[in-house]
DNA sequence: GAGCGAACCGTGAGCGCTAACATTCGGTGG
DNA sequence: CCACCGAATGTTAGCGCTCACGGTTCGCTC
């Protein structure tokens, strides 16, 4: 062919096109003070001749400050892991940080040496997007391994609750899980039934919670997996039977794959059935009919974990990073009982 | 605190420990033959003694095989773009590759120097998952700098077609549309109207074809965002005109704002007006009325192109990667026009 | 039993970079 | 006018690993 094998232009290249030494290149590369004016100036040319980029493999061997955060996730394709990563993107992207993303597979059982052989290297910063057993089990892993450079996201309920506040980042969907429960029961359900998603039982303790401060017993949970198509299945039943008034969703995906049902069941919502979902995702409010669901910042606390796990590297003290609050959004298919 | 910076512990600890040199320690930890038995298993042992993982930095730069790609990308949350990640993720994950993400600002303009700067160094491997620009532009530096090791993904027309088999992979989506236009055409509408997402004109181009081959003038594309509210808003005018009785979308959330369009001006689906999504995403057969769409193997593209690469890093002539073709999938929003 | 080639293992160098120290040089004050 | 200082630059070492060799050791052949 052609293109043989290009120059790797290194720093001493660039070093000789500007008659200074590597480590003056280096100065200038890093913004390092203590260089002159002029110095700097031949430098960045020769750079700019050369086409010379840093070779970060170099960078982080050499001990260099990091610029590079792992997320350790399961499934990206959620709407809820997806929007945090892009969170944790956009505010690596602001702050100039490349991001590795290694994707757990939630059928396999991790050793602790597999968690933390997915790390560029030992004490290596990371973010992980915790959902099920799976991330959990590396969050435990990384928080008692990684010395300081690690912070977690995800709502889950946790055995590791101590210093908390200094990696963990989360969002309280158990309150206003609760809270919506508490609405559906104020607008005069008898009950509330919850479809739950696999994955640790905040919102389904926030349910079972309000249920029981309301003196009901609560009707038994019924498991979905991830799709819409597996919702639509488990919900055939809840959806035949008519004592059941009300429905939240562990997802919106799910409260989308119940209001299918309903409708092949010849249910109306919110007429016979009041649905709610969680997440507000972007279909939400263009469903027909739009529906009730609980908006969760996702982004916010993408970003905020990245910002806090940026603070403990780089030291300094901003202010704690904040996001939106859970907040239940009351739209179309949520409603009073037995109005048919 | 506690936690004293802890060991890293390196190739020469273990080789000290299990009484060998460190270049031994290398050969088994790269499963390189000619390695006796008892060895191989004394220094395994070391190593799950000492805790010992690879630093990958330190592998990279000592120029050892690299079992990384980099993924450019702009916006990870569109459903064509996560699931192409999502299928690369597959496929690395189970060849043990590790994936950087790099998501590129559409906003910006990036100079050569920027995209490349991106990667870990010079010549490093890379996919681009193309859909703008931004990223066709990014997709040109790697193909003319990259001496070898870029693929591309994505279904856009390109100036560079040359020997594209060697590193592209796409959907053929522009004759899908053209499918889809002349379904609708053979069900008796009089035209089709076009609803553009931001993106180069694949659909745009297999849906204008199909109306010239009709000798059909195109009517006016009408152009929307990334998000279904602003499908919405832009389907609010077509919506209200009688005469427009088939809308084929860009993708199916545009479709679904279509659909929530149409409802609010009460016009029936399919009666009154039929509606045409891409992408096949999971809420399409459960939405009510359940969308016809296409579908689009982009985990298959995202895969085939991670194989491609593969291939193109490690020689060997392994069969080309296939996935399935694009198709129209025809559910219960399309239909024959005036049927109210 | 000399000769020879596998099979196995060790030694040195160096990837591109940064940290830490050493050096130079033009002032400045006593 | 010389010791002394600090800003600007150079020198040396080494991060953890792999590559390209160079040595051993062994089992066979003739």
């Amino acid at each position: 062919m052609s293109a043989a094998e290009p120059k790797p232009v290194s720093i001493f290249d660039v070093a000789k096109l500007a008659g200074v030494s590597h480590q003056t290149v280096s100065r200038v590369i890093n913004d390092a003070p203590m260089v002159a004016d002029a110095t700097r100036a031949k430098v960045k040319a020769a750079i700019a001749e050369l086409g010379y980029r840093p070779n970060r493999s170099a960078r982080a061997l050499a001990g260099g400050a990091v610029r590079s955060v792992t997320v350790l996730t399961t499934d990206t394709s959620l709407y809820g892991t997806a929007e945090t990563l892009r969170g944790i993107e956009d505010a690596a992207r602001a702050a100039g940080f490349t991001i590795l993303v290694s994707v757990l597979d939630p059928d396999q059982d991790y050793t602790e040496a597999d968690v933390l052989g997915r790390l560029p290297h030992d004490g290596a910063p990371a973010i992980v997007i915790a959902h099920d057993e799976t991330t959990t089990g590396a969050m435990q892993v990384l928080q008692r391994k990684q010395a300081g450079a690690t912070v977690a996201t995800g709502g889950e309920h946790l055995d590791i609750e101590q210093h908390a506040d200094d990696w963990l980042v989360s969002l309280d969907d158990r309150t206003v899980a609760a809270r919506a429960t508490r609405y559906l029961l104020s607008m005069g359900h008898a009950t509330v039934h919850y479809l739950a998603i696999p994955s640790k039982a905040n919102r389904q303790a926030g349910w079972a919670e309000a249920l029981a401060d309301a003196g009901i017993e609560a009707p038994e949970v019924v498991h979905s997996g991830w799709t819409v198509g597996s919702a639509y299945e488990a919900a055939l039943e809840l959806v035949a039977d008519p004592e059941v008034t009300a429905i939240l969703c562990g997802n919106d995906d799910l409260a989308f794959g119940v209001l299918y049902a309903a409708h092949r069941a010849d249910r109306s919502v919110p007429g016979d059935l009041s649905v709610i979902g969680f997440d507000d995702s972007p279909l939400a409010a263009y469903h027909v009919p739009p529906l009730t669901t609980v908006d969760l910042d996702f982004r916010g606390v993408g970003r905020g974990a990245f910002e806090l796990l940026r603070q403990k590297l780089e030291g300094g003290s901003h202010p704690r990073p904040t996001w939106r609050s859970p907040e239940l959004i009351v739209r179309e298919t949520s409603g009073p009982p037995g109005r048919r």
